[in-house]
DNA sequence: GCAATGTGGTTGACATGTCATCAACCGTAG
DNA sequence: CTACGGTTGATGACATGTCAACCACATTGC
């Protein structure tokens, strides 16, 4: 209950135009991605994730973590998706539990005919606006705020 | 069809940082102030635009514009709160299709209740996690983002 | 072998966001 | 005053995300 540190005004600027730009880049991209590719963004991290992987599988609890997507969620969009022809489950083979999360070819297909203009809408509207050194503060600045939030459970202390 | 021009290392660095930070940052600040304050993020973010203004009050469309929300979305979110008790609606004096958005006492008190360990989360998580010079490139480089987005309708070329 | 407990994944109910549509209303032209 | 095009906000249908309950299987201890 002490006297609440407020953010002073160089901090409100960081922290709104964070705000801002997130809201916008994220409607930006999406929609240029669905007109463009007729997928939605967690449709293209789903893909992207399996497509980068050796045999384009995945347990289904893999693919949750590395997405620092829910089980559930996870799921459920896979049902859809799964409904689409873009990817298939199997069995896992030695934990009768598990599921593998196969691309299909229909799901290879798609994910080579969006990333490039994907990838150059990130340019367009984030990458190619900023310096190298501000591409590296980024860099540098995001992984210090990610480390700490995954690292600790939950630092509840001052 | 040209050669995709894809990220580099660093360029990756910065964009999977980005997106990771924005996902975690998102669910902490979220999570806390859910159990600390009962409020959800739009929440937070309806009550505190409403209390910046002058009479506690904003036409319906004013406030869907500050905060980049489609009126839909404002609308419905509203009927929410209102039967929370945040917030009323009242007619536009002037205008008979307007409405008007007011903080009700609750909204306040719920709202000055919450703002401070918002903050400070802000804070634990993000702002004082940042050097002086990474909080002025932050808001450097989403205001330039932020201007390009919301400046030119959809800029198609290359 | 078998109960007790833990884990992976699915499912349904529900909260929230989006889109399309609609009725009421404004401003202006006739 | 009427007609018309555009705006405002509400609403219903639908897509998506979350939470909690649940089932099947795995693991452990006996």
């Amino acid at each position: 209950m002490d006297a609440p540190r407020w953010l002073d005004a160089r901090e409100a600027r960081a922290w709104r135009g964070y705000r801002r730009m997130r809201r916008l880049l994220d409607l930006e991209l999406a929609r240029e991605l669905m007109q463009d590719a007729g997928l939605s963004e967690p449709d293209y991290d789903v893909l992207s994730d399996l497509s980068e992987t050796p045999d384009q599988r995945l347990r289904l609890s893999e693919l949750a973590d590395r997405m620092l997507w829910s089980r559930s969620r996870l799921s459920h969009h896979l049902a859809r998706m799964q409904q689409r022809g873009l990817v298939t489950r199997e069995e896992h083979p030695s934990d009768g539990r598990g599921s593998i999360v196969v691309l299909t070819p229909a799901g290879r297909a798609a994910i080579e005919a969006a990333a490039p203009g994907h990838v150059a809408a990130v340019r367009r509207h984030l990458i190619d606006l900023l310096t190298p050194e501000e591409i590296d503060a980024l860099a540098a600045l995001t992984q210090r705020v990610v480390d700490r939030l995954s690292g600790r459970p939950t630092a509840t202390e001052g």
